[in-house]
DNA sequence: CATATATTTCTACATTTCTAGAAATCTCGA
DNA sequence: TCGAGATTTCTAGAAATGTAGAAATATATG
């Protein structure tokens, strides 16, 4: 995973808004919710709600699939272990590579 | 460990220099590096990397001691850990828990 | 004290971000 | 095609953020 891949996904969660709506996301599972869902649930309207999902999406965090009118978002867990994984990666390497990367 | 926390901590490692500099922290180990040091291997003006790190202390990610005329940075891995754990804790519970705390 | 090295503060500016109301668009069923 | 519900687009303003030059401050050493 490339730095900018893993910081543009921790600046998508680095907003409170954003992290509510992630993790209501990871916790609905694989049957994930509809935009309209999460908004009742955050109480989010929904020019922001769209807002924000967008920037979920751009950042590879979750996905979005039409149902009839309704349109899913499910949590990409994937996503989610490549970030923990980069984060857990280099600790206590201790070398003195440089981080130019 | 609260949204918040979370958050901040997130938000602190979303913008890619923040990053640069954490995850040179966390190789370094628990000797950490001085803020020059970090300032010559990531070629940051003194001004901005002064800024970041603040930012990375605010959010508990980092540490300093001084040494000397020297201030050593030192990754807190506790913190990184408490972060990683945040993110999994929750992965795929499948609960339909609402989410607003 | 004087000087060199290390780091921060002050300052400024461009850019991005968050928020949300109002209007527009999309999807389905009758 | 019309109406209702679902979601997005448009728009705008306030606030936060990233960047860095120049000056100031701190620390050690001779």
């Amino acid at each position: 995973m490339q730095l900018q891949t893993a910081a543009n996904r921790l600046d998508a969660l680095g907003a409170p808004t954003r992290l509510r709506i992630f993790r209501l996301l990871v916790r609905a599972g694989t049957d994930g919710l509809p935009v309209g869902g999460i908004q009742s649930r955050l109480s989010i309207p929904g020019s922001t709600l769209t807002h924000h999902l967008r920037g979920l999406i751009a950042a590879g965090l979750i996905e979005q699939e039409r149902q009839g009118a309704m349109l899913v978002c499910r949590a990409d867990f994937r996503a989610m272990d490549e970030l923990v994984d980069y984060l857990t990666a280099e600790c206590c390497a201790e070398q003195q590579k440089d981080d130019a990367a």
